[in-house]
DNA sequence: GCAAGACTGTAAAAAAATTGACAATCTAGG
DNA sequence: CCTAGATTGTCAATTTTTTTACAGTCTTGC
């Protein structure tokens, strides 16, 4: 579970983002990051919490998601191994805008704010921030446009093949099983569990996915990707 | 509609973006930002179209919209008077993320990508365009929010809200008369004009709202904003 | 190996939103 | 001043989604 420093570096820099910064930067951030471990189920932050450190996900997968004022609660992201997040609220100052759980056991990578802010001198790594943040708005835009003039359908076919593609990516015509339940595949669209089941059972019957206890195998991606080019 | 440039400091200041940079940063940004004039109806530029530059809106209202593959339009936001955009595309080089329309005519300020990449190596500036990003950052994620878990009702009273404020803040109980179509209102929040028109009349009926021809007066702030409270 | 809990499949009724259609009202431009 | 075009108000029919409910299946931990 514990991780070498060399290791820890070439898990960490299969991401993009992290794998492309120069060495000096990445030594340098590892260098300040101290190790967390994570049960299963336990809370990182909480939304509103006050800003504390920028993490990087060394094993697990983490919920990034808000509870609506009915209990109802949204899944924004889902957070893997390899990823870095948290730097929207060191960079402002403000309040963490979500909650975030481990979904699983896993390990964190802390970078504390006053650490944070001596890299963010070091202007190689201000600049990845900035394009950290790039890709945050990039993301959210075309959740946004999903939500506004997408259809049930289109939605659905779009998240798998997000989930599918994790960070890395997928050989175009590769199978790949994703590994989630319908329920929160369910909070990620914003729909309901039923609503979201009877889909997914169109598109298995035509063949395009194999649903799983807790999984859902992409049979035919290309005719995935064919419907989720439609409206 | 040409501004001395004092007049121009003057006017943009008065955004809190711009307004809180520190002086010699503002006059560094308007000594390299040429003037564009807008006639109503003009495309900034395209979803897709390479990096250009840094934009300011000097006079006018920006439409912030994508087109669904079916035609039917998506408006992300309006922005006013004194409001920076396009920093996205020009921080990571990628094609812009969604068209920008004068939705009158207007004025705007440009600072091409060659003298962006001057200023950013001011660190206050680069500094700044970080905030910028963030609050980007933060409006997308309330979006999200709203699509995913929050009903008509009460997307509806946020958003007049939001519109209400501008980018200013509107006193508490002040009324205001929010300049929108309800065909462009029902644009912004992803649905059809007929349904927002049904929710607005139940609203008008309770006296929260006095609707008129091509635009909406809050009447009680107050009572809206308990509605956009709730679920 | 088995039981508890998690997950999936389905269906009927109810609620909500879209579609298509039309009349009435308002505004700006000639 | 007066008309064309834009905007609003409404309705009924239809489609979509949610709600409520329950049975069956799968997995994991003891």
């Amino acid at each position: 579970m514990a991780y070498s420093n060399e290791k820890l570096l070439e898990v960490m820099s299969q991401n993009p983002w992290f794998g492309n910064l120069p060495l000096a930067e990445r030594k340098a951030m590892l260098a300040v990051a101290e190790v967390m471990p994570l049960r299963a189920g336990e809370m990182v932050y909480r939304k509103g919490d006050p800003v504390g450190a920028f993490f990087g996900v060394v094993q697990g997968v983490l919920k990034i998601s808000t509870l609506g004022e009915d209990g109802r609660e949204g899944i924004l992201s889902m957070m893997e191994a390899g990823n870095w997040f948290g730097e929207t609220s060191l960079l402002d100052g403000l309040p963490r805008p979500h909650d975030v759980t481990a979904a699983q056991f896993g390990e964190l990578l802390v970078i504390k704010s006053p650490a944070f802010n001596k890299l963010m001198q070091r202007s190689a790594f201000a600049r990845a921030i900035g394009a950290l943040l790039c890709t945050r708005v990039r993301v959210l835009y075309s959740l946004v446009e999903d939500a506004m003039l997408r259809s049930t359908h289109t939605r659905i076919a779009r998240r798998l093949i997000t989930l599918a593609r994790g960070d890395a990516t997928m050989s175009r015509d590769a199978r790949a099983i994703v590994p989630v339940s319908q329920e929160s595949l369910a909070m990620m669209l914003g729909m309901t569990r039923q609503t979201l089941s009877k889909e997914l059972k169109v598109l298995e019957r035509a063949g395009v996915l194999a649903l799983g206890y807790g999984r859902i195998e992409i049979v035919s991606l290309v005719e995935l990707e064919t419907r989720a080019a439609l409206t």
